[in-house]
DNA sequence: GCATTAACACGTA
DNA sequence: TACGTGTTAATGC
């Protein structure tokens, strides 16, 4: 899919007046980046705001003793960078292909003159952040209260909010480590609270997919917190 | 009791 | 072959 295609796609995009959608187009290029190579690195400045064209992507942040924690999944449709962007700070995070990736980036000047000048621009930006604040107080919430099979449930269904994955369906291509990684559970907890979850009905797993059978039943389940 | 790590066998691409 | 998954055992809070 060409960059222009895919601004199409972005509801964002499509709330912009004429002229800003044209800038939009004439300037945004396409990258392609390969399976478990880096989108960028921790320290980097960025100089574009980047989006998903297809693939999936994962935020993720080595502690100093080895441990991986994954804190955002990318997949088509999702933008990240506006934060590193607008502070003009260096990335406080490493953003690593899950799959080989074909993104999206609109170079940092455009982005800031839309983020001063354009009020839809600046709108779509607050409604993006305001879907990630909350998605990282819900994971706050449960990684204080939460059980196990409440994390796991909770994890997957951060990853089906429509504003930062447009393009999720209910099949997750998402292998039970990176789950793990996402829900702060070993692997083997994953495992173990993906078959009691299948055994009652509410998901389906297969090798690296996790579809979504039940939704109420997962809403419930993570409401209860 | 519940979660963690380590280890091993087996499946899948 | 390399990586993901299913399972068990030992250990810790």
């Amino acid at each position: 899919m060409a960059a222009a295609e895919f601004l199409e796609t972005c509801a964002w995009f499509r709330r912009l007046p004429q002229q800003e959608q044209a800038r939009l187009r004439a300037v945004t290029t396409q990258r392609k980046v390969a399976a478990s190579s880096y989108l960028c690195r921790q320290g980097e400045r960025l100089d574009h705001w980047i989006g998903i064209i297809h693939g999936t992507a994962a935020m993720v942040c080595d502690s100093a003793d080895g441990r991986r924690s994954t804190y955002v999944i990318l997949s088509p449709g999702s933008w990240f960078g506006e934060g590193s962007l607008i502070k003009d700070e260096a990335l406080r995070f490493e953003s690593v292909a899950k799959t080989d990736c074909q993104l999206a980036c609109v170079p940092r000047p455009v982005f800031m003159d839309l983020y001063d000048n354009s009020v839809a621009f600046s709108h779509a930006l607050i409604e993006q952040l305001n879907a990630r604040c909350g998605q990282f107080l819900g994971n706050m919430m449960f990684d204080r209260m939460g059980n196990a099979e409440q994390r796991v449930a909770r994890s997957i269904l951060s990853l089906l909010d429509p504003v930062l994955y447009p393009g999720t369906g209910p099949l997750l291509q998402l292998s039970q480590e990176e789950v793990g990684y996402l829900a702060g559970l070993s692997r083997q907890v994953v495992n173990g609270t993906l078959k009691k979850l299948e055994k009652k009905g509410l998901v389906e797993i297969q090798f690296r997919q996790i579809s979504i059978v039940d939704m109420p039943a997962l809403r419930a389940l993570v409401q209860s917190v």
